[in-house]
Parts: C-alpha cells; sequence; structure tokens
DNA sequence: ACTGTATATCCGCATAGGCGGATATGTGTC
DNA sequence: GACACATATCCGCCTATGCGGATATACAGT
C-alpha cells in the first residue's frame, strides 16, 4: 500500500514527470539531463535519486557517467501506469518542450562527452 | 503540467487512495467513509477536500448529507488514470479489506442513517 | 598518488501537508 | 430561532520534501 502511494508521489512534481518524459526517448546520463532541463546537478541528482527509490528508473554507472533509464520491470499496476505515461505525457505543453530542446541538444553534443 | 503533478500528488497518500478505492463500488457519504475507514471526522474531511480539488471527486448535498464519487469526466490522461485504478486498486489488501468492511457495514447500516 | 570531471550527498532554509481536537458552517426539525 | 446533527475549516504541532550552494565520493587518465 505505501509502496503504491510512493509510487504515485514519484509522479507528484514537474521536474520529475519532465524527467520521466525525457526517459521516454531512451536512456540519458544526468549531465544530459542537467543540459535539457536546465537545473543545478544537485536538483536532478536528488530527483533521479527519487525516482529510482521509488522503483521509476534504473541506474547504471558506464566509467564516470550515471546512466538512467525506466524499468519496465514491477508490478501490474507499475506497467499499466508506464504505459498511461508513455501515452500521454508527451502531450504535455513543458514535456513537448523538453523534447525538442533535447534533439536541439543532441546535435550539438560533442563526442567527447558523456556517452 | 501542475495540474498533472497535482493529479498524482493526490494519488500519493494511504488514506486518499482507500477512499478512492472504496468509490469505486459507487458513491458514499462522509459518514460512510467515517465507519469503514474508522478515522476521526476531520481526516475524513480534509482528504476528500483534497480529492475534489484535483479532480478526482464530485461531491453532492443531499439534506444534510454530503455525497462523493469519482469524477469520470477530466482529460485523457485522467480518464485512463482512473481506469489504471479501477484495474488495480483492489488488488491492494488494504483496499480488499476496506471492500469487505463496507460490505459489512451495509448491512448493519440502520434505514435512519444517512441514504 | 594527483588532478579533473561526474555524480551523490550534506546543509540550512522554506513550504506543503499529515494529524486530530476544537470550532464554524450548513441544514432540517420543532 | 433554538436545537441537533453532518460536514467543513481552523489550529498548533510535526514530518516530508523542495531548493541550490557546498562538500564528499567515484572514476579515468597521467
Amino acid at each position: 500500500m505505501q509502496n503504491t502511494a510512493k509510487l504515485f508521489k514519484a509522479l507528484s512534481e514537474d521536474v520529475r514527470l519532465r524527467i520521466l518524459g525525457l526517459l521516454l526517448q531512451g536512456e540519458l546520463c544526468v549531465c544530459d539531463l542537467m543540459a535539457v532541463l536546465d537545473l543545478p546537478q544537485s536538483t536532478i541528482s536528488r530527483h533521479l535519486s527519487y525516482l529510482a527509490n521509488a522503483g521509476w528508473l534504473a541506474g547504471e554507472r558506464r566509467g564516470v557517467w550515471m546512466y538512467y533509464r525506466l524499468r519496465d520491470q514491477g508490478g501490474n499496476l507499475q506497467q499499466d501506469l508506464l504505459a498511461v505515461l508513455g501515452k500521454h505525457l508527451r502531450e504535455l505543453p513543458a514535456v513537448a518542450q523538453d523534447h525538442a530542446r533535447l534533439e536541439q541538444y543532441l546535435k550539438i553534443k560533442k563526442p567527447s562527452a558523456c556517452g
């Protein structure tokens, strides 16, 4: 029960919804998210920890970089919620804008950077 | 965006999930919820306000009693979320237990009471 | 081992929001 | 309009958690 509430609580904040929105496109590392969301590193990292702890994200270290991606494991409820997010999150203006910024960023991003 | 976060925030608390779980069965008044959830009236009322304010519930006054029911209006996201809740909430032990208590309560409930 | 970069955690501060008793408001009855 | 009852709101208290700069930690390269 508390886990279920925790699952929803993780979705109850703008920055976290934007992060999930971006990760719908595929895995990203912290520095990517910093660039696209234009928020301090500590803020990004805190929200990523929160999402991972709630069971929404899996993190993987590759050298110096931490990559995060959506977890598609999890209970039935979580799976269905993820499907709903995948269906509707992009419709939110803020998320659509983030996607545009991500695309732009990926073009400019130097190969020397993470990934 | 903030509305979306608000929608999830309303689902991020045990008591509110239990209330929604009970309302899956149909509308109930505050006194019903007090009896089944065994919580103080102020607590129930506060959570009901929260849920209504977030767009999850509609309240209707009938004489002295306030009846609350799930709103099936709302955006696409909300509709799909409601479907997910309807599908999975009953699986939660606490919610199943509440349903059992509701059934029991409805048998005992005096016709003189609300409804 | 030293340095630089990436990430996580710590810190102090501010706000949101949980709790439940007390009080205010609304409504029907006499 | 006085009362009883149902519900909403207020209150003080306490915890969770948001923020972002500062600091600690992890890793790669020399």
